[in-house]
DNA sequence: AAATTAATTTAGACAAAACTAAATATATGA
DNA sequence: TCATATATTTAGTTTTGTCTAAATTAATTT
């Protein structure tokens, strides 16, 4: 098994990959992870010794299909603890990730599994994003950033980009959570605002929220 | 807080501690440990400078109220996890505890209360052990082991010495759990082995097993 | 294209927690 | 009580994962 150490880069990789579709910069993974460049360099080079990263030097890294299998098992680990934390112990979805993020190393496969079951399988974690099969083989689901939508369209709010407190508790005051249904009424130019309907009310929202919710069609 | 190492450390003193009535050897700790005697010495003297233990060389070591307290509530989650991983998880009792030597470690009070009342508060874990309360108090019930108990007296098991998987399965196989009535039919001098009734049967025991029984007159 | 800036790597140091081997207390037995 | 055996500690080393500072490579600007 991997140590905790070990453990951290490659599930920061694995999300800074999706970021950039480009091998990840060692400046980034460091910056993900606060620390300095001189560590990260240090760590991939250990785990491009492993066979978990493709790393050239001065070119960054990227997982290797083992890596990303790892990678893809902490954060299903992480994602059913999610959902366990929110369905079972009635915590907060703001309130879960620092918890979770113990959680997901937790060395059990057979722990995993049932807690699985007594979740019911679930697909998706308390943000709307997807969790990663036995095998770690992800279903990503056709999804737009509602700042893409013109007015008019509808959808349904499937996730979030944004997992900060302040954010989840900004939709949570105005009760839009995965799963709402949202129709776009206008759209401004200028600034990228947007006016909404959720259900009998309309809403106006910045640019930046519309950047951070996903919205499925 | 404190590192995993220390934790590890105060846990196992914890245990020695109830053993030996008075201050643990270095060794034992050690031992207990699976680690050299020169590693639990320097352990040992760290946790002394921090305060959590009492220690003069050569003599051994105590907790300190601190470091009890500490051991308790790793002791508790330790416990509290138990029972979540048996209640909920339908692991049998003797699967348990290597998972929970890892969950023990998990940082969050809020986790440990939801999961507290998530469970109905559980005053034992499934070996019949007292789960220490939010204060590291623990109620240490009433209980002897088998075999001080003479012909003809009755009681109910609350609690087994043992824990190795093979000695739970044992029981298992002649499904006594915690709660079952047994009663004394017969003990033989020479080598401490009895005869037993649990239910309608009978049933011959060795030494060893009647040592690792805990019963509640 | 050369000079400057930014990103990355290398070299060397440090703390934590383990180890081995040697030194020193303590306990035991003749 | 003295000698020996056992337990414990000390000293010095190793590994992991971090750091700082210096060196090197790549990117950008003039």
């Amino acid at each position: 098994m991997y140590t905790l150490a070990e453990e951290n880069y490659l599930k920061a990789i694995f999300h800074l990959e999706q970021e950039y579709n480009k091998p990840v910069p060692t400046n980034a993974i460091a910056e993900k992870l606060a620390m300095k460049a001189s560590s990260a360099t240090d760590m991939v080079q250990k785990l491009s010794d492993k066979g978990l990263l493709n790393y050239r030097r001065y070119k960054g890294a990227t997982l290797s299909d083992e890596g990303k299998k790892v990678a893809a098992i902490i954060i299903r680990k992480h994602r059913l603890w999610e959902v366990f934390l929110v369905e079972k112990l009635n915590f907060q979805w703001d309130e879960v990730h620092p918890i979770a993020e113990q959680l997901e190393h937790i060395q059990s496969d057979e722990l995993i599994n049932r807690l699985d079951a007594f979740l019911d399988h679930p697909d998706y974690d308390p943000h709307g994003d997807p969790i990663p099969d036995k095998n770690g083989v992800i279903k990503t689901a056709e999804k737009k950033v509602l700042s893409e939508l013109t007015k008019g369209q509808v959808g349904v709010l499937v996730g979030v980009r944004e997992t900060s407190s302040e954010f989840l508790q900004y939709l949570d005051k105005r009760d839009i959570a995965i799963g709402t249904k949202i129709r776009v009424l206008g759209r401004e130019f200028f600034d990228g605002s947007m006016v909404l309907q959720v259900r009998k009310e309309q809403f106006f929202i910045s640019k930046k929220i519309a950047e951070n919710l996903y919205i499925q069609i």
